[in-house]
DNA sequence: GCCGTTTTCGGCCCGACTGTTTTCAGTCG
């Protein structure tokens, strides 16, 4: 059975094809929009085609929901196996190709026949574009370097990482004297787990003089465009985008270049029914600016209150805020303890007492000492009887601590088999259980399902940590259906984490979602194995804002007295 | 192909940069 990625593929693959074939662009959009809307709904597409609901999303209509059923019945559509057949399929990956687009790709393959990257290559390396109009020796130069940028395959880089770079790029351009505000925009303002290029936003009443400084950074390797407001370079591997504005544009330039495209146009969209218009620069009534030095202004001059930007995926965060019903978003000031933290007892770089202290300058109530329990050999995790002995330290050290307390714990392996790596009694014993998977992650998904089911259905078990597995861009998920593992926790009360490692994120976004709409409560940990670790905390809470997670949400934003009533700990 | 507190027809986001052109098309975000 086809599921919801599969039908977005096709209608974006239609989109393309159409687009090759320089058919009419709005029918082009309606296929993309469909595509998107599929692919960020939360229920599996053949239950809302078998409830008949189809034509209630938005941007499906007659003649798509007709495809989408033809699709669920018999897991092809006709109209895309005759467009398929209607080109090369070498030129849909051909327009991945920064720098080319559909219409060049195709005048390529109508005027030279060119029909793969293997042949564009030659045929550029030979000077043969050059005849055609449109193509000089400057586009040859571009396409060749485009290909070998395609296939050195730059990968989305997980947020962690382009957070630093974004970081000291803006701490590099600050300096700048003309330099008022600036700040990293995009995706990584949206908190997206991954990165495809960094955002920066500069206001300045002399955009050349900041031009000048970011292209001449040291460690620019390949300057793409350099114009006299916006800039492109590659440092580091990743493409970074410089836009500089006035000062009283900021606000609209900010908003424009957080994104997503798609929120994007739904609030231009939403402007131009009421008769306004949006840009970069500002929101415009007929010539006459009304808004653009704030963010804030203009999301007020569409009537819209002000939307986070980890909300903006146009994931019915517009409906939201037209129906004034937007959440109160999780900030990283009401967490009040971490509830997955690594000691020298397991793999942890630091003893309890370091843990402690870093915990307490953070201004938390509490942390939870979860080392690894022996099944993960490479963690080497303390015995059993180690585990006592563990025990015993944190209840002395609890005595004198001034209100701050430690609770005992393990993250108890959940083995192969389903059983877990401790004993009902040593587990009753401990304050907070967390349980984990760390092995077999190639089991097909109602094994892995099952195995994560036991350990839910355990009466010790508190949470579950990273419930599937990954590893951003090392380590794909372990199968599992998620749907069942949501209910079974919200059935047992028990916890779904947060892994807020920026190399984990796990739940992600839409999980957390779905588990926390569903009543199930999150933990945001970070799983830290060292003390600068437990500033991970941000980009848990960037990807608990994404999934519009509240405070009361999120276990470990209660205060220590609530906390250990919810655990139902002495 | 979708959609409607102007509309069931006629709209559908908007602007910068590049490379090719002599005023603009294509691409990108």
């Amino acid at each position: 059975m086809i599921n919801n990625e599969g039908v977005a593929n096709i209608f974006n693959e239609i989109a393309d094809i159409l687009e090759l074939k320089g058919e009419n662009r709005f029918q082009i959009n309606a296929f993309r929009k469909a595509a998107r809307t599929i692919d960020g709904l939360l229920e599996d597409i053949s239950v809302v085609a078998g409830d008949g609901r189809l034509k209630e999303l938005p941007g499906i209509g007659e003649g798509i929901a007709k495809k989408i059923i033809e699709l669920l019945e018999g897991g092809k559509l006709k109209h895309h196996e005759e467009l398929k057949n209607s080109i090369p399929s070498g030129l849909l990956e051909m327009i991945k190709i920064q720098g080319l687009g559909p219409k060049k790709v195709y005048k390529l393959h109508e005027a030279l026949g060119i029909e793969d990257i293997e042949a564009l290559k030659a045929a550029a390396e030979d000077k043969k574009l050059r005849g055609l109009s449109g193509f000089g020796a400057k586009t040859e130069e571009n396409i060749l370097k485009g290909i070998s940028q395609y296939r050195r395959n730059i990968e989305r880089v997980p947020l962690g990482i382009a957070m630093l770079y974004a970081e000291s790029i803006v701490a590099n351009l600050k300096d700048i004297e003309s330099v008022s505000e600036i700040t990293y925009a995009g995706s990584l303002r949206r908190m997206r787990e991954t990165i495809g290029d960094i955002d920066i936003l500069v206001s300045s009443l002399d955009p050349g003089d900041v031009i000048d400084f970011f292209t001449g950074l040291k460690c620019v390797t390949d300057v793409l465009a350099r114009g006299d407001t916006k800039s492109s370079v590659i440092m580091n591997d990743l493409q970074v985008d410089l836009r500089v504005v006035k000062p009283d544009s900021f606000g609209a330039a900010l908003q424009y270049f957080t994104g997503s495209k798609e929120h994007n146009v739904r609030l231009r969209d939403l402007a131009i029914r009421k008769g306004l218009k949006i840009n970069e620069y500002g929101v415009y009534r007929g010539d006459k600016k009304i808004a653009g030095d704030s963010e804030d202004g203009i999301y007020r001059s569409v009537g819209l209150g002000y939307i986070s930007p980890e909300m903006r995926e146009d994931r019915g965060e517009i409906e939201a805020a037209i129906n004034e019903d937007l959440p109160k978003l999780i900030e990283l000031g009401d967490i009040r303890g971490d509830l997955h933290i690594h000691t020298d007892y397991s793999d942890g770089k630091r003893s309890i007492k370091e843990m402690v202290r870093a915990a307490k300058s953070r201004g938390y109530e509490y942390i939870v000492i979860s080392d690894h329990s022996p099944a993960v050999a490479i963690a080497s995790g303390p015995s059993r009887e180690d585990l006592k002995k563990q025990m015993k330290v944190i209840k002395n050290l609890n005595k004198d601590s001034d209100g701050f307390r430690i609770f005992a714990s393990t993250e108890v392996d959940i083995k192969p088999d389903s059983s877990l790596d401790f004993d009902d009694e040593i587990l009753s014993e401990l304050d907070i259980v967390v349980a984990a998977v760390h092995s077999k992650f190639s089991m097909d998904e109602d094994d892995m399902t099952d195995r994560i089911l036991s350990a839910i259905e355990n009466p010790n078990v508190d949470i579950i940590a990273h419930p599937t597995g990954r590893l951003l861009g090392k380590r794909d998920p372990y199968k599992v259906d998620m749907k069942r593992i949501i209910g079974a926790a919200k059935r047992t009360n028990t916890v779904l984490e947060l892994n807020a490692s920026p190399r984990r994120l796990d739940l992600n976004d839409m999980h957390c979602k779905q588990a926390s709409e569903s009543g199930v409560k999150i933990a945001i940990s970070t799983d830290s194995h060292d003390i600068y670790q437990m500033a991970f905390m941000k980009y848990g809470i960037g990807t608990a804002r994404r999934a519009w997670l509240k405070k009361e949400d999120v276990v470990n934003t209660k205060p220590l007295k609530s906390l250990m009533k919810f655990f139902e700990i002495e």
